[in-house]
DNA sequence: ATTGTAATGTTATAATATAACCTCCAGACT
DNA sequence: AGTCTGGAGGTTATATTATAACATTACAAT
């Protein structure tokens, strides 16, 4: 139906179990921070279920209105201190473009992150691809820069929001 | 000296004549705007001015001071909206991981804007790179991902600043 | 001169992020 | 148990980046 289905999926299907998300996400990060020695608090726990609340990244101030909404009030350095944690531990990634951060699904091993994000649903779907990679490290190796960060975001549209954008018009 | 010398240069020479680049991209931008019938009013150019004054990104604010500084007070809506006209026309991107923008080397042709950003100097450079453009197309195919637009930033150090930082070492 | 549109001015405020300083608690060591 | 210590979090204030909303001006075309 979709014409996209023999594509591999990144994007979650609209009907996936996302409790299982938040759990998988919170599990992993407890094994990891517990082998690392890091101090996986309630606070900070709390901020990554709240990061994974939604494959579409949060930004810092929504997560801060959910906290009091759930009897967890708090003000912002409270939030980007929790933040600071899950990025330096690897277990969130930034997204630049939208002042947002969205968890990571594999957080066990480094990697740069690239991002594929959605402007129709919103979700961010986290490639890694390394066929990119490469081309970066030629491309800059080329000129003798030394990549030390990367951001990579690309903004468009999944397949899913590319159909459902096409259903109004009258057959096109 | 800088063992670098058979790279392609991207980074401007620390010595280069700047004011070649900003009177340039002044120039650069009248044609375009003249062809295009965009007016590119005193406002406009003096913003596109200010963010050439250097390869490093400039900040919204950073070029609102320098207008003070110029007397040519202004508060910040007009600052942000001459550099979302500059934007429109492609005279200016934006970095979105340091909220600055930079004046575009080639502004006739729309692209989607590579960087190498170097954290020492803090030049930006623009490389466009039809591998790093071909493997990023590739990737979002692969998942049918359409992509609208691109932030492709990499950060690190430009080879002068390398060598820089490594000569307080001893002989290393 | 008139008029319509685009550009700019002005004021206020929203949204994102951090500085600085303080308190408290968990775990290490005795 | 006592006590020390460092990190986590609380609190207040403020910095930085960006936009909304509305008033005014400048300009081009008639």
């Amino acid at each position: 139906m979709a014409g996209k289905s023999n594509a591999r999926a990144v994007f979650a299907a609209a009907d996936h179990d996302h409790d299982h998300c938040i759990d998988s996400a919170l599990d992993a990060a407890s094994g990891l921070c517990a082998r690392r020695g890091a101090r996986l608090t309630a606070q900070r726990r709390r901020v990554l279920a709240l990061v994974w609340r939604s494959h579409a990244p949060q930004g810092a101030y929504a997560i801060l209105a959910t906290l009091h909404r759930d009897g967890h009030p708090a003000a912002p350095p409270t939030v980007y201190r929790a933040l600071d944690f899950l990025l330096a531990q690897g277990l969130i990634h930034r997204i630049e473009s939208l002042n947002a951060f969205v968890g990571c699904p594999m957080p066990d091993t480094p990697h740069p992150g690239h991002f594929l994000i959605c402007d129709g649903c919103g979700a961010a779907a986290e490639v890694n691809d390394r066929r990119i990679g490469a081309a970066i490290r030629r491309s800059a190796g080329d000129v003798g820069f030394r990549i030390e960060r990367q951001t990579i975001e690309l903004r468009g549209l999944c397949p899913e929001c590319q159909d459902a954008g096409q259903e109004p018009a009258h057959g096109d």
